[in-house]
DNA sequence: ACATTTTTTGAAAGCGCTTTCATAAGAAGC
DNA sequence: GCTTCTTATGAAAGCGCTTTCAAAAAATGT
């Protein structure tokens, strides 16, 4: 270790790199100037080694170019850089066999924590990885020693989604949901009808689209509820990447938005303000996701519990939605 | 070391899973036995520190959730991923400071190489990174022992969406450019104007508006271009982002695509075969450049020279353009 | 059968840092 | 002034692996 080069013995400069100990004023001094002038750089890895903590902390994404998650993915760099933590990413594809290899690699690499962003994991499989290293996990809501969730008020924003429909006159509303089976797609579901039901509307089932929640399967929605002759007047898309392709197949259609058929999506990409028409939409606040997730898990590694939490859905009015 | 406890000493197990070395057949056989029974799983970190190889490559990135260079981000994941090695990225957010910042965390981490997805680093910063630790970039030609680079051909890129319009008539084409002083944005301006050249058109100066790669500077270029009055009956985008914008700024005003204005795009996006119209643009393969750039990083990592590149721009004919 | 070369294997020294543990030096108490 | 309790500091032992280096074993030659 070069910096013992100005004295002292690596253990103190060891305390004083770390903190771990009271190191009287003027070594520190002379410590922290031949630190400066040798340009001294600690090496995590051997840091790693020896005290255990390698300051990364391992981050199960589903799809890295995702255009959702890349902000969340985002979020989590912003807070965690600051705090001297390095991200690893690692991409499960929506799949549980792939995530648990991926973790697999993070814990091999001994990363201090793992943040999993929702995927397919089993809540148990998610409690038992707890147990031998800090957990955040987000798109469920799951309590267990060492594990923290987050979840995204689903529910709350396809209400939010359908009662502005509702409010603004329409009456046959379809929905293009999400692939069945995750929490988050039947949680929309739920909103949805629950929503109707409260305005006293009774539900159509021929009007609840499957989607897959990329673009073309919101197209492909699009061309089945045509072709079923069905009467509808507002899409309530259950992301708004099915909303782009709804938007397009009634383009093809030569149906207009929002002139024709009003039209919601749920998330707020980056491109959901600049499309045409502009999307009406739930912001599901991703990048805050991403910090919060951060946070969280930076204050389970320094022992404290986490409070931190994802903001609440709110609807963003643009111009693919009007009064009919 | 756990698996010596089946009677070899620790070098030998070292040699048998590195291959470093020969060994018996019954030894070897021995070994490979107690590693799948005690289910040992070697720890990267102890590696780098006692071998020097880490078996992690720093990848270099803007924006993490960019659209175009999260596409290559997944290129270099799928391909890094079989061969062992693992991706660390980090974000330079398009400033050459903070560049060198990620590369010092990423050096201090003991990556066993890098990738820079263009950035605004010198050539000079990268030649003499390349001194100390193999390197690849896109988005220039540079050549150095110890660094390949990867570049589009955006000279070639824009000349085909020029020509493309040229050839269905339109005469008045304007261009919506990049920000300027990146080599990127030049060369795609330059095929631009050789283009028009080309075909025997005079280039007009108030057609070329500044652009900043964004969707809101494309709508913005398109308000310039509108309230210049100068006449025009096709925009050429130096990317897909700013002519979404653009398609919006058109839009607003009452302009149909293609009807009245024809547009071109450059990426090939994701979105952009969803968007309305979808956008005729020209292929830039972001995946295959990152699989390109892992894997002439691996070959430098194995000491071999690398011959990956990148394809050559493909212009897709969608339906934001037609003849006039 | 013995000397010489080649191959296989183990012992031991790190890689760069953290962390007990123990010692030396001060502060406090009688 | 001398013992006892606190600090501040250094020595040394790892963390889990790779890698010289040298010794032992095997193969080859004469």
């Amino acid at each position: 270790m070069v910096a013992e080069a100005c004295g002292v013995s690596p253990s103190t400069v060891s305390r004083i790199l770390n903190g771990t100990a009271v190191v009287s004023k003027d070594k520190r001094e002379a410590v922290d100037r031949a630190i400066a002038e040798l340009g001294f750089v600690p090496n995590p890895i051997a840091r790693g080694l020896a005290g255990g903590r390698t300051m990364s902390v391992g981050v199960v994404t589903q799809i890295i170019d995702s255009p959702f998650y890349g902000l969340a993915l985002r979020g989590i760099e912003e807070e965690l850089s600051p705090a001297g933590y390095s991200p690893l990413f690692v991409s499960g594809h929506w799949n549980a066999v792939e995530e648990a290899r991926c973790i697999d690699v993070l814990r091999s690499r001994r990363v201090d924590g793992i943040i999993v962003l929702t995927g397919r994991l089993s809540d148990d499989a998610l409690r038992n990885l707890a147990k031998s290293i800090p957990v955040v996990v987000t798109g469920r809501t799951l309590v267990a020693p060492n594990l923290y969730s987050l979840d995204f008020n689903n529910f709350e924003g396809a209400r939010l989604a359908t009662h502005h429909l509702l409010a603004l006159g329409h009456r046959d509303i379809a929905f293009i949901a999400g692939a069945p089976g995750p929490p988050d797609s039947t949680e929309r579901l739920r909103g949805y009808k629950s929503t109707l039901k409260a305005a006293g509307l009774k539900f159509n089932a021929a009007l609840v689209l499957p989607g897959m929640y990329h673009e073309e399967s919101g197209l492909m929605a699009v061309d089945r509820l045509i072709d079923s002759r069905e009467s509808f007047t507002a899409i309530f898309a259950a992301n708004d990447q099915m909303a782009f392709g709804a938007a397009l197949g009634l383009h093809r259609r030569g149906i207009r938005v929002p002139e024709d058929v009003s039209l919601v999506g749920l998330d707020d990409l980056a491109g959901a303000a600049h499309s045409i028409p502009p999307l009406t939409t739930i912001h599901h606040a991703a990048n805050e996701m991403g910090h919060a997730a951060a946070t969280a898990l930076l204050q389970l590694l320094s022992g404290k519990t986490p409070s931190a939490s994802i903001p609440e859905p709110r609807l963003i009015v643009r111009k693919s939605t009007q009064a009919r």
